[in-house]
DNA sequence: ATTATATCCTGATCGC
DNA sequence: TGCGATCAGGATATAA
């Protein structure tokens, strides 16, 4: 379940490996895959891999002087991985959807599932998602208190929509909220400026620490070496139902929201 | 307009 | 041991 945090570690680790590469071609294998028609490559080399939301995006360069540049959006979704190759021969074919041949190794994108998407640009302009990225120095806390507006909205999935904030899901959604303080069950519009301050500072510290632990392996992530990431190990109440609470000793429950399980402390959590 | 629900898809797990 | 039911959650289309 890649989020912001995953899919940073999956583009920072990509960056060094494909930059300056030169693309032979792009086959997706699996006509079932949701990807848009694979545009002509070869002869285009790759400038750029960064984390746009929760897309890994690429950056390849026109193959002539003249021909303009083009973005590839890859959403990992439940179950996407892309997994560097270095050299050709046996590679694992199960779940392989894609794969693009560099002039040196090769990226496989794998996804049992089939839910991730390949997207094709003309600008990164075009590319960038409508929501904030939590991260980014744009989110201050009243540009937040802001997009709370007077929604309704319970804060948990209010957390969730990729049209006002970009990069979480349901994991850091409930340990984002644990480390503010703030109930799941909130109604958006009643959150104040302390509670958007702390919010705010919640999912920056978060983020960050789990980008350091190379995000969290629940159960199918993967980084572009095929390792976990080790951010579980600071999970505070996220599949820790009847667990104590780290902060406060209560128990630590699972609620359902909106068909999405929601973990939280009622102890501390208000 | 806003919010809730069904859907996509596969594999792991659970109860019988 | 096997088998059907349930669950996991990314986002979007559709319903309310």
């Amino acid at each position: 379940m890649p989020e912001l945090p995953e899919v940073e570690t999956v583009a920072r680790q990509l960056a060094p490996l494909l930059v300056g590469r030169e693309v032979r071609e792009l086959v997706v294998l699996d006509p079932r895959l949701r990807a848009a028609p694979v545009p002509r490559l070869s002869g285009r080399g790759i400038e750029q891999v960064s984390r746009s939301g929760k897309r890994v995006l690429v950056r390849f360069s026109g193959a002539r002087a003249s021909q303009a540049p083009l973005w590839l959006a890859v959403h990992l979704r439940m179950t996407g991985r892309l997994i560097w190759l270095a050299a050709e021969g046996r590679i694992d074919r199960a779940h392989l959807r894609a794969r693009m041949r560099l002039d040196r190794g090769a990226l496989a994108f794998y996804d049992t599932r089939r839910f991730g998407t390949f997207e094709w640009f003309r600008s990164a302009d075009e590319a960038r998602p409508s929501g904030i990225d939590p991260l980014s120095d744009e989110l201050t806390a009243a540009r937040l208190r802001a997009l709370f507006g007077t929604s309704r909205q319970s804060i948990k999935p209010w957390l969730l929509r990729q049209d006002r904030l970009v990069g979480l899901g349901n994991i850091y959604a409930s340990e984002i909220l644990h480390e503010a303080c703030i109930a799941p069950s909130r109604e958006v519009r009643t959150l104040g400026d302390d509670e958007a301050v702390r919010l705010r500072r919640a999912m920056r510290s978060i983020l960050k620490r789990a980008i350091r632990a190379c995000g969290t392996t629940f159960s199918d992530f993967q980084d572009s070496h095929g390792e976990i990431g080790s951010y579980q190990r600071f999970l505070a109440v996220y599949d820790r139902e009847g667990d104590a609470c780290r902060r406060c000793g209560d128990l630590v429950v699972r609620e359902v929201q909106q068909q999405r399980s929601t973990y939280w402390c009622r102890g501390c959590q208000r």
